[in-house]
DNA sequence: GCCTTTTATTTCGCTTTCGATACAATATCG
DNA sequence: CGATATTGTATCGAAAGCGAAATAAAAGGC
């Protein structure tokens, strides 16, 4: 991908608008991070992965998944082969939610000037 | 630009991730809006101007104005034309980390498949 | 010179998040 | 079984952000 360092600022600028004016409440930085590895990387994800893939401790990761499942954007599930594990998984309207940012991405992306 | 929506998802994750890991601090995403406004449109900007611009009330902007003042990524000045007014302008130290996120958006970019 | 409008900030009570630490539940090792 | 390690969550006080309303300062209208 070629881009240069002012339009990769439009887009920046304008993607992160549209999601300030776009949802009921926004995701913070560490949300967002969270919500994309787990849509993003392959299955199974668990607390402490996630909290060492981020480098951040549990309890972060622990009020993010409060936070984003009261959203319904995540959901948690025991590990029955170990019982200590807590397995994250997706939901439709966190696939929803990913897919919507997405497509704001490329939208906004297409109106960004080309390597010139 | 041309963007496929995973290579969108993908680059958004990788330059969010460094944005959490690098800063002592991270902005939230109001703020990084209003940062990233205050540096590619052209001055003057105002405490009206800029929540009229974001859809937000004024006392967020003053919110966001003050922490970002404090680590010295903006600075405020009193219109002398009318004296109601702050005017906002840039620092270097804002400029700097504007820069560097341009960077980080540009770097990670390149790691991402073209067009597929 | 008042009265009204405009601009930015302050204040209020509330919610959320933070890091650090303590804790409860489960697994593992001897 | 009993000691130890591991995993996720709960708790603590502190800090920051929120929306809404009140306030202070300056400008403009008449």
């Amino acid at each position: 991908m070629d881009l240069r360092p002012s339009a990769a600022l439009k887009l920046w600028h304008d993607v992160m608008l549209a999601h300030v004016h776009g949802d009921d409440t926004d995701l913070s930085a560490r949300q967002m991070v969270i919500l994309l590895t787990i849509y993003l990387e392959a299955p199974p994800h668990t607390v402490r992965g996630l909290a060492k893939k981020l480098d951040v401790t549990k309890p972060v990761i622990t009020r993010a998944l409060d936070t984003m499942g009261a959203r319904d954007l995540v959901q948690r599930r025991r590990d029955e082969d170990d019982r200590r594990n807590v397995v994250i998984q997706r939901t439709v309207k966190g696939a929803l939610w990913i897919e919507k940012l997405a497509d704001s991405i490329v939208e906004r992306a297409r109106n960004v000037a080309r390597r010139s």
